[in-house]
DNA sequence: TTAGTATATAAGCATATGCTTATATTCGCA
DNA sequence: TGCGAATATAAGCATATGCTTATATACTAA
């Protein structure tokens, strides 16, 4: 993936939205492989409004999109993005979230489709 | 300078703190020098008590430190900090922030000391 | 010692943020 | 067709944020 130049008022509005713990946690289990919401409820333990809401932010900035898959609508990070550069060169200085998607398969709820 | 992994607690209060676009400038500029305040009121075009206020925010995190130089405050990037690999990183997508500091210095507003 | 400059801090205010609860929408399935 | 599950959205509320103005502190120099 190119490196570009961002502006600084986009990446500030980038920064602002990883700065947050729980997007910040979304985005790091979305670098392992696409999640449904309630797939994001169970895991980070919160209700699904909220969840809703946060990722809503995260897609109007174009960090991740969505499709739907049935009855689940799943997300995943817009690789795309003038951004994903920019997060993937950022999570190289985060703990790996696998063992969260691990402990959700593991109590059965993790979400096949297709 | 070695990359260590961060929690994601204490890198979502970082990536908040540079998700203002005041204060992520301000990081930019002490990529290239150590500023004092009156700088950054000239360079930002705010208010003194703003930029303090700013700086103080950043400093309180570990990411900048300060020390006196007679009448002045000078601040610059804490290399030694743990989230200093991760400034470093994220700054290679950001443009460079020589010019503001040029233009200052063409206005004969640079403050040297020592 | 006094005045001026640089900086920090406090208090107040308007706006932004993230949650909650309630409700609407969309889909699969009986 | 109708019901339940998954998701989105709206409204309301408490707290956080970033500015302002006013004031305090620290240093320099006359």
């Amino acid at each position: 993936m190119e490196k570009s130049v961002l502006q600084v008022e986009q990446a500030a509005s980038v920064l602002k939205l990883l700065g947050d713990k729980t997007r910040l946690t979304m985005v790091g289990l979305l670098f392992h492989r696409e999640c449904c919401v309630c797939e994001f409820v169970e895991i980070l333990d919160m209700s699904q409004p909220s969840v809703s809401q946060h990722l809503r932010k995260l897609r109007d900035a174009g960090l991740v999109k969505e499709r739907r898959k049935g009855q689940w609508i799943f997300y995943s990070l817009h690789k795309g993005s003038d951004v994903f550069p920019l997060l993937e060169s950022l999570f190289t200085f985060l703990p790996d979230q696998q063992e969260k998607l691990d402990t959700l398969e593991a109590e059965g709820k993790r979400i096949v489709c297709e």
